[in-house]
DNA sequence: ATACCAAAAGTTGTATACAAATTATACAAT
DNA sequence: ATTGTATAATTTGTATACAACTTTTGGTAT
């Protein structure tokens, strides 16, 4: 394990203990004993105890007083608001950004979607790379209007999200169609048509949520909140 | 100091220390030790290092190794876009709001906007008292539309911005006026005037920030971060 | 006076011992 | 068999001693 990179233990546990949790190596409901933590990275309570409070405030584990801190489940509920306040924001700086945007910017969004269509062609081709490029693309309209801080929320935000994503991966995902509706918001911007960005970026967004959602219910049901549905405001 | 209602020395730290830094006794860019606060409370380091873990994981404090904790400095640019944030998400979700509110709904937001006038007449008035009543109603449209989560998410970022209203009440605030705008803005919302409540919304929300932009120049500048003004997106 | 270097002072990082609270277990009474 | 209770085991909460690192300070050479 790979502890010479890190300032300090703490850190290192931190990053470590985030990346099994992200990365489901360690699943949502699990219980973790402070010790057991303390071997296996063999370091003293003190940096342990100091991680687990970050990833407590980041509402990765919920620690409860003498009994051991929890993975935290997912939320259908929580991510679905997520991303529907991204839907909202996104929304909003891609109509600023529609407005004003240079052909020079068009062209950095265009290239990286021709580096996505190569991208799945290639035989080495992993979905991390894939979403680094699809994250890289939405951050143009953040940065061309100087929404960097917001950006980088909806990035941490986005975090809660990868343990679902995921999950994702044990089914085929559409690249394909993931570049097509990148065009497609492309030619919306270009057009400066503000309502057909909203209903492409809905779309865009909810997309994988939507597909997932039997899977879910059938085959991970223990991983998620036990939650009423809320109905009429599904989306 | 009471102690006694707390969990932990850990929790008690915690509340304290956000509360100092929330009403500004603790200034921003002050740095502090953990022994001065082991002193102050007369714990050991382990419950000040938790508690400032987690500050430090919300940005309220920033951690620097071998040096100190320092209270984080705020940001204009920080605030205007959680600000933009806001008006963006509380658009998308009044327009939901505004399809669907009941008449029995409508009749609270009526109240308590009644409650606020009465309120300011009162001798024993004080603003904090009326901004409890403002997040009220704001938090009205957010739970009809099962929208709690958004709205628990935004009063947590609205904390930095709690830092910048205590600086708002050394002036007088214009408390009628935004009384004023409640009622414009459940006029629009009775309306369905989409257009009109983003509009109504966005100058009520971003009301306090431009009428105190020249006193913090002036006045407070020791507790702002220094960053280049980014023009053309100002709002 | 200035630059440099070493030592000392001060700070957080870490390990560890013990306290407090919870949970599990064993055993007795019914 | 079941229930209740006391006790042991387990876990986090807390205090404290020491290590590692940074900054300051003082003195020395130039």
């Amino acid at each position: 394990m790979g502890a010479e990179q890190y300032k300090s233990r703490e850190e290192w546990v931190y990053e470590s203990l985030k990346n099994d949790i992200l990365d489901l190596r360690l699943k949502p409901g699990q219980l973790l004993k402070e010790t057991e933590i303390c071997e296996k990275f063999g370091v003293s309570r003190t940096p342990v105890r100091d991680a687990i409070r970050l990833l407590q405030e980041q509402g990765f584990v919920k620690n409860v007083p003498y009994q051991g801190v929890f993975v935290t489940l997912l939320s259908l509920n929580y991510i679905k608001q997520m991303i529907y306040m991204r839907v909202a924001v996104e929304t909003s700086v891609l109509r600023d950004f529609a407005k004003t945007a240079s052909s020079l910017v068009i062209e950095d969004i265009r290239y990286l979607i021709r580096k996505q269509e190569a991208l799945i062609l290639e035989t080495s081709f992993t979905p991390e790379q894939f979403y680094r490029l699809d994250a890289q693309m939405h951050a143009i309209w953040f940065e061309a209007t100087k929404r960097t801080v917001l950006w980088d929320m909806l990035q941490k935000q986005d975090l809660y999200y990868t343990r679902f994503r995921m999950l994702d991966f044990t089914t085929e995902t559409d690249f394909p169609r993931i570049i097509k509706e990148h065009k497609e918001l492309l030619a919306r911007i270009e057009q400066k048509d503000i309502k057909g960005i909203e209903e492409v970026l809905k779309e865009h967004l909810y997309y994988s949520m939507k597909r997932m959602r039997h899977q879910i219910d059938v085959e991970y049901r223990e991983y998620f909140e036990e939650e009423p549905d809320e109905g009429k405001f599904d989306i």
